[in-house]
DNA sequence: CGGGAGATTGACTGATCTCAACCCGGGTGG
DNA sequence: CCACCCGGGTTGAGATCAGTCAATCTCCCG
């Protein structure tokens, strides 16, 4: 779900002030963050940072859309999750001091503010919300992780497929027109579902066929939510 | 790894003083936990919670070895975890409220403590160095949780059977003669490994013929890990 | 000794991957 | 202005990994 107050270039410490993360802070603990210089940025394709380099810090992201992904040892990238505005990447490896396990890269023209491990962890000492709200974050994707685990274990690529248009869906909602939000190549699509693009290409025109979808290139546009639901035998 | 102080049923306080979870709690908050009775006992089988359930508290484990897994659609089982003696379960649920995402089912006969939420969140608000600890066992578990997606995702049967079994011999150690200490079904090691039983007892007679491991009924012997290191593609 | 659960084996099937050819649109340089 | 190139996207054919079904076996238990 989007914030509330989104980022536009001037309102940082009201934007973190909301964000699920940081949203128990104390004002005076706001203005201890680097919120007074501008975020950094990453133009559409940059890489904020690789799989196994040392990170130390949270990324928040203010703007954009990041990919988060790990490189399989053939090469072939499997698509973790996506970041959007409010959402924190490199949380494990600040926490566990281990090095990165994903890497992130701008999938649109993105803006991020760092923020220090040493931070966080004084936080975390010194505010129990805090340490609360970072605890949920990390169990929610832990659930969601679980999830996934299961569904590429059990689930065949149609029904994954399925799943995860909604999913998309859900994370980046629909325009007036019933259009993604996100624009993914089919070699994206493919490393989120976990199969080749041949299969996604096949079975993206078998949904149009089906009166599911309809394609415009990379524009997904949803027709029938409920049967698209109904094949990826999901929960909800 | 195991714990160094094992608990043998009548030394409680010292087992959790040790452990991974507890271990920074101060004397007094020790105190606080229900350490003077006895844990609760499950026989091999017994079910400690299901999926869908709610629980609202940690299930510490202080003896036995529990299988925490999720049912699919279809009502196969994937298997996500272990817990051994010193570790935690339910706690995602406890945390985010919501039912629990798992079943969890003894496989040995087991001893656990039950530790209530409301307990858990006021050690989280009054102890920071637990909710780093806290912290940390949920960002190691996404970490792995993130390794599994990748691995089921890319990886043949044949791989990921060989890497489970590494992981069985990291998890539960070798005796003497070098079998796993750990005693499974082939149903429940496809579970793991996310495929059909019949895959499982074919690859174990591969992996026989090929001298990498020796079978006695449910009793497996590790005759040569380095070559099935190699053959499950792992990074280390 | 009969029953039942788990283990094993074989045959068959089919979903999905791989390989290879081809298409298409946009950008570029001659 | 046009031919070329290049990165996606698409389609078809063939190969294959792995799942299902079914029969049989083994072992343990009452």
């Amino acid at each position: 779900m989007l914030e509330k107050v989104q980022y536009k270039g001037d309102n940082l410490k009201e934007f973190f002030s909301k964000s699920t993360v940081f949203k128990h802070l104390t004002d005076e603990q706001l203005d201890y963050l680097p919120l007074d210089q501008d975020p950094d940025r990453y133009k559409r394709g940059a890489i904020v940072y690789e799989e196994g380099s040392r990170i130390s810090g949270f990324f928040v992201v203010c703007k954009g859309v990041i990919k988060i992904y790990k490189t399989g040892f053939d090469g072939k990238d499997q698509i973790i999750r996506f970041a959007k505005p409010g959402d924190v990447m490199g949380f494990r490896s600040t926490i566990t001091g281990e090095l990165a396990c994903t890497t992130t890269k701008s999938i649109e023209d993105s803006e991020i503010v760092y923020i220090s491990g040493e931070m966080v962890k004084s936080l975390v000492m010194s505010n129990g919300d805090f340490a609360m709200d970072l605890l949920q974050i990390a169990c929610n994707e832990l659930g969601e992780a679980n999830d996934y685990i299961t569904d590429i274990a059990q689930k065949t690529v149609r029904e994954r497929l399925a799943e995860v248009l909604i999913q998309l869906k859900m994370t980046f909602n629909l325009d007036a027109a019933n259009y993604l939000q996100i624009s993914l190549t089919r070699e994206e699509l493919a490393s989120i579902v976990g199969t080749a693009t041949e299969s996604v290409i096949r079975l993206l025109s078998e949904f149009k066929q089906d009166k599911l979808i309809e394609l415009q290139g990379r524009r997904i546009r949803i027709l029938n939510e409920a049967k698209l639901i109904k094949i990826s035998n999901m929960h909800y």
